[in-house]
DNA sequence: TCGACTGATTATACACTGTCTAATAATAGA
DNA sequence: TCTATTATTAGACAGTGTATAATCAGTCGA
């Protein structure tokens, strides 16, 4: 991954030490962590960052494209590093999501909704992950 | 719709009044409700009821599978009552969620899925909803 | 160097969601 | 009626996310 100065220097954002922080863990996360996850990992690089910082950072990363948000869990927003498009997997048991790469499902039928204009969508799947 | 007493009644649950508000308009609502939305109707009819009964009510048609609950908007839960297996369509512009027919949507490749035990999914459609 | 301006950060307050608790009220059954 | 169970209630609580006002840091020009 690019360092994170760069990638904010990049998308005019100033790279501040807080800011640094957040881009360091969000942006190479492989699990989809909520603000507070984000807050916690930044306050080791960065004790005194406040959590106003953290949504600050997160909301500008997400308006400038570097980072997905999804409301599948219940009680707190996740964020995501793969701005690709994808689906994802929730493990009922553990909470646990997973990205399920865009071409390994397809779904037919979008262009026969008449009401509606679809921009974006993704599926959701819900289950167990099979141990390896 | 059958009245909100034999529904009650029929998943052992006791009909009281708090109750019965509560399952007259979730059960019949066409929208996707929050629990404070329940709350607000909810005390036209019981005055008095509190916000813990509502979500008691809530929370117990939902494990006697009489309700739906979806986390498909940021903030707070909806509820659906809507049992069937269906999509559903959000109207990034107002906040409305339509439910689309299962029939009409067709996902392909869950069986190709090696490392995951698929025991529910859904497509999660995004954009605008056209006037008609 | 100084001062002023801009932007970032901070602590705190706020509104809201959802759960929990202890006390009270209502109900059913003997 | 008395008792045991179940429901309801108000309020406390913990958590999420936004807004505000004060402070802080950095830049720029004189």
């Amino acid at each position: 991954m690019k360092d994170a100065i760069s990638i904010l220097r990049q998308c005019d954002i100033q790279p501040t030490p807080q800011r640094i922080a957040v881009v360091e863990y969000v942006l190479q996360s492989k699990s989809h962590p909520s603000a507070d996850d984000v807050l916690s990992y930044a306050r080791k690089k960065c004790p005194t960052i406040s959590r106003a910082t953290v949504y600050n950072t997160l909301n500008l990363l997400v308006e400038r494209g570097l980072l997905g948000m999804q409301t599948i869990r219940e009680g707190a927003v996740v964020f995501d590093p793969n701005i690709e498009r994808h689906h994802h997997f929730v493990d009922n048991e553990t909470g646990a999501i997973y990205d399920i790469p865009w071409d390994q499902l397809e779904v037919k039928g979008k262009e026969k909704l008449k009401d509606f204009e679809v921009v974006e969508f993704q599926v959701i799947l819900r289950g167990r992950r099979k141990k390896t």
